[in-house]
DNA sequence: ACAAAAGTGTTCGATATACACCCATGT
DNA sequence: ACATGGGTGTATATCGAACACTTTTGT
């Protein structure tokens, strides 16, 4: 206990960003080589210090528009990894969320990154301090949010074709899905909505385009989409 | 990002853990009152300072031993809460965790708590910090899990009846779960198995008395118990 | 013409839900 | 004897899984 005045503190918190993007029909994330100590010259997972008067999500949306530009993107909180070890500079711990982006973003590096990647997710690096759990962590996340809610929009634009999402859905998940049930069950959910528009410049008839419906609840008590 | 030294920090890190227990055919919390100021005299959630070189879990099974005397229990961290200004001493960043525990504990008020008094989840009194929004967090993920997993035993002592286990579900989910049903899905998830001892001593016939497999797998990809 | 891809229903098995009575035991 | 509570099975509705052909369009 002893709440009554703050510690002096030897005590640093940062946070990091898992972002995922499909690209060339795999799952990739974003990785930066690190230019300084320690384990200078490992990949990581994009991250940095909190600043004084930033809120841990402020915090990792500025640290995610540093690398890709972008704002306004889903992200959430994982877990907060504390181990008193996982950095050698000293107790540093680390708010990890984690991203969905959309589209060919080139990657900026940072200050403190050499280099900014994409990295398909099969056949990662190794990562440096314990970024390869909050990595596996995350994806186990994004596979079982994938499930259950209808996050994987997330990862397409705007406007797609059912068979781009299932597609989106294929490759997250690992294993192919009933074209015919999937597109069942995706339209009763009822989170997309016909725009009306045609995808076409392809071999075969025109596709119909769908966009996200803003207005969909979803996540409460949903049923499982692709059980 | 400039993460190659670690700035000076005016910065603590707290662990809050809400705790709840089944009393009564009721859900309780554990909650303080502050003895100190800030918020001196208003309840809170059990937490405290996390230690120099002490891991985060480490930390709230501390705090939850100074409070209930009780290792071993289940713990989850649960989310952390960063906003700059949810404590009017400074910069406090506090990681959530929930705990389940079993039985009739008489909670020891820390060096920093006037009473430690456990309270029904139902008329709860105004809270310290932000500690209203915690604890409905905790709530939330309680009721969420309880539909998928099977953690409901661990708000119960090592042996139950079926009619006990199912109380215990019927409080939590705040609606009325039909016996035959229950009990078929409870077996068939194969997740408690029979001692072969029985409670007696009430009008009517002995229950069987069930225990936790501890070999239990459930969870990964576990359909949900109670659709 | 041909290849590629879009779109579309039905059947069958599995699972969820609703529902009522008998009997053992303690008072 | 009576009240309490444990234990048990079935019928129906809903949901999930498997499965193939036709049509459109670009080359």
């Amino acid at each position: 206990m002893s709440r009554s005045q703050l510690p002096p503190a030897r005590l640093a918190l940062t946070v990091d960003v898992v972002i995922f993007r499909l690209h060339d029909a795999r799952l990739e994330t974003l990785l930066v080589r690190r230019a300084a100590l320690p384990h200078k010259g490992r990949w990581a997972i994009p991250g940095g210090f909190v600043h004084a008067n930033e809120s841990l999500e402020v915090a990792a949306r500025r640290e995610l528009y540093e690398e890709t530009g972008l704002k306004n993107v889903y992200l959430e909180q994982l877990y907060t990894f504390g181990d008193p070890k996982r950095d050698p500079r000293g107790r540093v711990v680390t708010v990890a969320y984690f991203a969905l982006i959309t589209g060919a973003i080139q990657p900026r590096a940072g200050d403190d990154a050499a280099e900014a990647v994409w990295q398909p997710i099969n056949g990662l690096p190794d990562l440096a301090f314990d970024h390869k759990a909050i990595l596996d962590y995350a994806l186990r996340r994004l596979r079982y949010k994938l499930e259950y809610t209808a996050v994987g929009f997330e990862l397409l634009p705007d406007e797609f074709t059912l068979a781009e999402l299932q597609a989106a859905y294929e490759i997250i998940l690992g294993d192919p899905l009933d074209k015919r049930n999937f597109r069942r069950r995706i339209l009763e959910a009822n989170v997309i909505e016909e725009t009306g528009k045609y995808r076409s410049g392809q071999i075969g008839p025109r596709a119909q385009l769908y966009r996200y419906r803003s207005d969909a609840v979803a996540e409460v008590k949903a049923r499982r989409l692709f059980p």
